[in-house]
DNA sequence: GTCTATACAAAGATAGAC
DNA sequence: GTCTATCTTTGTATAGAC
């Protein structure tokens, strides 16, 4: 889209600024301004390129919401794996994107709540978490239980560190580095967690 | 505080008008107009109670961090009981809690994220997470493994599903009744899964 | 495409009457 | 204590020159 130019610049500069800005801040508390001037340009380009706040929120916010769910759509729907595989890939996943973009989740949720009405029905989460190969193996193994405990429960200790580090940071409980290695750790605990709980 | 009323009100109309509209929108997108409506009272009369809204959203942020944390200090520092019967108590502690309160760790967590600043260790919610007598316990039981570990699994497992609460409502997952229903299933799911976890 | 300057709207805060 | 009216700041968006 928009006009080529031959650094391939600008129009993605400011975009950059924006993921950084708006996943810093969150859409309400962050400033057009803040973005120009994270970008380095001026505040004018910003509504050259894209047409308002919201618009290049929008893009930004669905580039994040892809990224959240986009790790393990191809993973749940697999049928050549087995439960185990899936939980490892999915929880090797999530840690290894994470770690890359630990402030993700948070800001995707905390948007979504804050604005419910931008993303109606707009989210296809809900196929992958009621309706995947996975979810057809984990009734089939344990046909008493709702198997949205067990995605939930798989999501929550890989994601959930993630969501609460600013507590543990903001309370000195670990530091960021810390915080790397103990998700490092939880790669292989979680999955052995998993496999306790589900023949339990 | 202030000064005495008859019916007791307006600085409570107010402050309850807050809690609200601040938990509803977080702190940006919050408006005092929208508060002072809310509160069926006028724009200035917010100001004369309390200085800003600064000032307004720090008193309402203090009591929920008090609310989200509190709820466990007392459990996890008790000596008589153990680690079971501990996380029986944390687990429907924070399931009945957050039934009534389902927005609260996400607005708690994302508001400290956006502005970690404003809350430069005055969360003490460190010492709970790292010095307890269930953090001694787990210790005691399980040497080769970070207590906090299990810690956040116990959190992760409770408190996770009321995160994705807007997801699963914008991507039709579940409905907020089912997501009663489905919270109170994990009450005795989660204790059970704890003890398969902690003694495999 | 990029800038400076500015219009316009929204939002926080205060003055002053009652 | 409570209101109406208003000041001031800030933030989005646009006009227009280069």
């Amino acid at each position: 889209m928009a006009t080529k130019s031959k650094d391939a610049s600008t129009e993605e500069k400011i975009k950059e600024a924006a993921r950084t800005v708006f996943t810093k801040k969150g859409y309400a508390a962050t400033r057009t301004r803040d973005i120009a001037e994270e970008a380095g340009i001026n505040l004018a380009l910003l509504n050259y390129y894209f047409r308002s706040k919201e618009k290049l929120f929008e893009l930004v916010m669905a580039e994040k919401v892809a990224k959240l769910f986009g790790v393990i759509a191809p993973i749940v729907n697999n049928n050549e794996t087995s439960i185990e595989e899936k939980v490892t890939l999915i929880v090797d996943a999530y840690i290894t994107m994470l770690g890359q973009n630990p402030g993700l989740p948070l800001f995707v949720l905390s948007e979504i709540r804050n604005n419910p009405e931008h993303f109606g029905n707009r989210i296809q989460a809900g196929k992958l978490l009621t309706e995947s190969v996975f979810v057809k193996q984990l009734i089939e193994r344990k046909p008493d239980i709702n198997p949205l405990h067990f995605v939930i429960n798989i999501l929550s200790m890989s994601i959930f560190p993630f969501i609460a580090k600013p507590v543990f940071e903001s309370a000195g409980v670990m530091t960021a580095t810390q915080m790397n290695d103990f998700a490092e750790e939880r790669r292989t605990l979680i999955v052995q967690w998993f496999k306790a709980m589900i023949n339990s």
